[in-house]
DNA sequence: ATATAAAACGACCGGTCGTGCTTTTCAAGC
DNA sequence: GCTTGAAAAGCACGACCGGTCGTTTTATAT
């Protein structure tokens, strides 16, 4: 067999995992409440990893791995420079929806429970979401060599204010449940395109 | 006595929970930590309190009224138009320590807490945001009937991207320990203020 | 100084948490 | 068909959770 018994369920725990913590939170999300949403003993699921902050770690990887699917590599079919852009900042909208997570995007639940917690699971996502900056801020580099956007912009600036209204859009549309939201973020976003295309 | 000793407690009671909600969250603001923090027994402390939603609801208040004494009122004080909007800005980024809040701004870990966790806590707390975004929409518009911004800019939307300016100040200096987070947010300030300035 | 009301206490409730240790189930290789 | 090792279950643990209760201490008003 290719993948083992084993395998298949630490696969199915992750998954679960994810959805569960992108409605809980990672410290919400409780080895209790997942086993009995997969049908499946606390001690037996618990075996499976070693601690529950390994199993957050875990569970922001698989985060990621997926992310890298619906959001990152798509994008990168996409022809360089604004498209691109573009396709980023759509997909990074639609990508609770696409996984699915039912409770928004599982890393910025995460950031505001982490950022005053140390340990592994801070750790990675920290990493995780330096490397989304950098994802977005090397799209913008792209663009502006191939000189669809000027060459003043600065790429980190550019993906700072990027991210910030994709903050924006999540605290609009779950909290608020703004229906105009996307719509704001839209705007948004091509404000800060447009910017940087002309003087 | 103007105010009583149970005033008193409370009010000490109300203080270190925002402080601790900061770091910890609404929900990880436990009775037992709380307690022990003030060297009060938990039973006393709970005393005063109906629940744990309801000591939840009276941080929030908490915050709120610190938050008008410490951001919106001094705004008010500066002149109409971009200086009130800016200190509206610049003081919503220096609030944490003001208070202080050892922890990052206590609502922005409510909101990713509390976006998909129905109850009186989440209900107050879109309450409060809608209130802010409001406040913050309503300075856009005295400056735009002075002159100070065009005519045709949307104040809901100015207010969505300088809320959105904020979320990602937070994000980068607090998770990603960014010390260059306060530049990037002031610029994009400044460029969101620049735009809404001339055409 | 005393009566009374407010406030704080300590013990305890049922429940859930994460985490070990031991046993049973079960699928694969001979 | 039996063996064997992985996978899951069972069970128990200590800690802590929010919350209740009856009692004791402390503050307030007469």
């Amino acid at each position: 067999m290719a993948v083992s018994k084993g395998e298949q369920t630490r696969d199915a725990i992750l998954d679960r995992a994810l959805g569960l913590a992108s409605q809980l939170g990672l410290e919400g999300l409780t080895l209790g409440r997942l086993a009995a949403d997969l049908e499946l003993s606390k001690s037996g699921l618990f075996a499976h990893f070693g601690s529950k902050e390994e199993l957050q770690v875990e569970t922001l990887d698989r985060a990621a791995a997926r992310f890298t699917e619906v959001v990152v590599a798509p994008a990168l079919a996409a022809p360089r420079g604004a498209p691109r852009l573009r396709a980023l900042f759509e997909r990074w909208m639609q990508w609770p929806q696409l996984v699915p997570q039912p409770g928004g995007c599982v890393f910025v639940a995460a950031a505001a429970e982490l950022d005053d917690r140390p340990g592994a699971a801070r750790d990675r996502l920290v990493e995780l979401e330096r490397e989304w900056l950098a994802t977005i801020a090397t799209a913008v580099r792209a663009a502006r060599t191939q000189g669809d956007l000027r060459a003043a912009v600065d790429p980190e600036q550019f993906a700072f204010e990027l991210h910030a209204i994709m903050l924006g859009y999540h605290h609009a549309a779950r909290l608020l449940a703004d229906a105009g939201a996307a719509g704001r973020a839209r705007a948004a976003f091509e404000r800060l395109l447009a910017a940087a295309r002309r003087g």
